[in-house]
DNA sequence: GGTGAGAACGATAACGATTCTCATTACCAT
DNA sequence: ATGGTAATGAGAATCGTTATCGTTCTCACC
């Protein structure tokens, strides 16, 4: 698929919304970083860099492998997508929302889902305070079998 | 120092106490296990499979790059040390207790404390329920800046 | 519609952490 | 002692990621 000639006008809205994503965080939103995008957007679970391009490569996009991760680095820089560190040694990134937010796996299909209420913050004071620390941040994995896999 | 012959009572009492965190896992008390399990005890915060080596090397260790490698996925197996990603692409070894736990890491000195109590469980399977899963384990990372770093 | 400066890009080399291979050595039951 | 198995060291191989560099694209300005 080309980026940039939409057929359809969902596919034109999307690539607008994607464009905006990119120009509100003060990046260019160039095809290749377009492409990257549309590529995690079509994919809810988690990806590794070289999945990814291997999947760009399919659709026939020239995109190389270095761009693929300046670009990954970059949206995770912005916001605009996660990094988990579950797999050893390789990294997965995945799109997410702005606010603050937790992972569910899958430890069978490797579904992740958002868990967007945290309230954790008191908790995660109060265990800092205990041993002298301020936390500024935290994250929490919960690992499990989704609804399919049970 | 050569394992094996410590010179003081403690030294004997430790050499044993490490012997036994070994053999109670079924893993034999190795020379190069026990200098392993020696040095992650000498470091009360996190090291790397580098890290470690040099310093074995600096005490006249010849433990191989391999062997560390190897001997620290065994621990980690055992649960005997945990496993932190929290450098990127590097992996980091701690030395940790037998019960379930969290991590307080300082972002300034890379201070690794662990947090007990965890009395989480009720809202990670809250959280999971919400989504149709089922939490069999959840990890938490607090960051932020410890007492001395403050 | 050029044009020039700087950003983005692709190909590939380089890098660094980790794992693999294999010949040698240590351990342990017999 | 001895034979079988596990552990080890040295170095090669692997693999994910990052750096380099010459080319191409983008976009504000003319």
């Amino acid at each position: 698929m080309i980026v940039g000639v939409p057929t359809r006008e969902q596919d034109l809205a999307e690539l607008l919304e994607r464009k905006g994503v990119l120009e509100r965080k003060g990046v260019r939103a160039t095809p290749r970083r377009l492409e990257v995008l549309e590529e995690l957007a079509r994919e809810s679970d988690d990806v590794t860099a070289q999945q990814l391009w291997g999947r760009l490569r399919e659709r026939d996009s020239g995109a190389g492998l270095a761009t693929v991760y300046r670009t990954l680095a970059l949206l995770s820089e912005k916001g605009v997508v996660d990094v988990l560190s579950h797999h050893g040694g390789e990294q997965c990134y995945r799109l997410c929302g702005d606010a603050h937010h937790h992972h569910l796996l899958c430890e069978k299909c490797h579904r992740v889902v958002e868990v967007q209420e945290c309230g954790l913050d008191e908790w995660v004071a109060a265990a800092a305070k205990q041993h002298g620390f301020v936390a500024t941040e935290h994250r929490v994995e919960i690992v499990g079998l989704c609804a399919d896999c049970r």
